[in-house]
DNA sequence: TTATATTTGTGAATCAATTCACATTCATTA
DNA sequence: TAATGAATGTGAATTGATTCACAAATATAA
């Protein structure tokens, strides 16, 4: 939904700020605030007046001169561009500790995505329920994926075993691929994959306090 | 140990190359690759090999002119400057779904990074044991902090009490902190915050899928 | 109705990050 | 030991992102 077929190239820093201003959005929108300034979202949000506006800018005019930004409207209207106004079918691979968190994760349906399948290769685990569902076969997954119309996998098995599991996800036709292992998956170029990687925050701290002390924090 | 006074602002885009150059290192090194150059590092993460030279040139010069980079040397030096030399006491606050996957995972651990201390709030949870550590009482969350002299913190708390946590975590006066709940932590500025929004991540292939679908799909 | 105050939306200017391109250095081979 | 090839390290050029600055639009108050 990026306006006139998508001119400019938006990027990824821009997309990322969007979720933040959607997350502040609800905020206010709980606080029954009518209209916010972009001066207002910016302060909360640690970013300048002007960042924001042209964030927005990319995608249309939201708002009214002299008065900001209508709060309700500007969080649908961000909700639609990044897809938050739909359902996603989701499934997960691997009910491990990280896998078992994210399934009970309510967080993640509220904001439309739906864990509808969960995978594992452990027969224990295979039949049980998690959370209302059933643990399916992995060997099942190219079958069950399509039967399903799932739209994003979440791979959450050993790093060892992550590129065989990805490889059959691609295969049934998957696009979209969030990654918890700690390796650098291959994937088509026309699969979206993005990569949760923890150690690297943790990495950050860490050089951030041998280095940087003289210098301040940094938030993201 | 940026060299020379730290002239040159470091990106974080770079820090978190570094972690990339880290891991897949430690790869090549098991592989019993003595050298590696930068085409070769450049080609397996998906980046350019003046970018390699570049970002590792801020930090000295680690390679031989026609052969490229000594493997084991290179991690060692990248080691040292994101701080994994060393080891770091951590502390975990909340044992909940992703709290205690965090316990669980013997990764971290093996980079350095010690759960040392697990507190919670709920009484059925403190004095349990988890992964050989006995659960806290969030009442003696500073004193335990400054007595265990831990350096790095990781918050699992629900968002509705996460500032409190970590106001809390300030005054014990530790420096840097990991969040997880998805809400905009307020820090003094010599505090060191990273977020893990997962629900960005999510976010961000959303859009892409219902944005991008002309263009390609885009790791990290 | 007019004047004043706000705040948007956006080209232009600036700042930052990435890529280019090449002199320099070293390994290797003849 | 000289010639060749490979790959680094780094200023310069380029590309991209952020900030500036201001005209235009609207709200609000007189
Ligand atoms: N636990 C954490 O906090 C954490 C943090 C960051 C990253 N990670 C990464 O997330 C991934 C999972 O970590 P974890 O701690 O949950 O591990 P885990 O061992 O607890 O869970 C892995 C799960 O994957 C299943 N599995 C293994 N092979 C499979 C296959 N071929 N097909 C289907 N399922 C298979 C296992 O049966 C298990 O249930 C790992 O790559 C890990 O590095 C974990
Ligand atoms: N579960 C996930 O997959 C996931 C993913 C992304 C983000 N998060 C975020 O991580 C945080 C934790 O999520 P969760 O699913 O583990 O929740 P959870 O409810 O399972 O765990 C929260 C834990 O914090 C403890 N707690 C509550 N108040 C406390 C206090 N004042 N002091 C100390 N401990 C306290 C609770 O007793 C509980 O053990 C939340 O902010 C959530 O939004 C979770």
């Amino acid at each position: 939904m990026i306006s006139e077929s998508s001119k400019r190239r938006i990027s990824e820093s821009t997309i990322h700020r969007l979720s933040l201003y959607y997350r502040l959005l609800s905020v206010l929108e709980k606080e029954s605030k009518e209209t916010v300034s972009s001066k207002e979202l910016a302060e909360r949000e640690k970013l300048t007046p002007a960042q924001v506006r042209k964030d927005l800018s990319f995608f249309g005019s939201f708002g009214t001169r002299g008065l900001g930004y209508p709060v309700s409207e500007l969080k649908r209207r961000i909700g639609e561009i990044l897809g938050l106004d739909r359902q996603w079918s989701v499934a997960l691979i691997g009910v491990g500790n990280i896998g078992s968190a994210l399934v009970g994760y309510k967080e993640f349906q509220r904001q439309g995505f739906n864990i509808k399948l969960i995978f594992d290769n452990d027969q224990r685990k295979i039949g049980s329920n998690h959370k209302g569902i059933v643990v399916a076969d992995i060997k099942n997954l190219e079958k069950e994926l399509r039967e399903n119309k799932i739209e994003i996998v979440v791979i959450a098995v050993p790093a060892t075993v992550a590129q065989y599991i990805v490889d059959d996800v691609v295969k049934a036709g998957i696009k979209a691929i969030l990654n918890f292992a700690p390796v650098n998956l291959k994937v088509p170029e026309d699969v979206f994959l993005r990569n949760e990687n923890m150690s690297m925050e943790l990495e950050y701290l860490s050089f951030a306090l041998v280095n940087l002390f003289n210098g301040r924090g940094t938030n993201r």
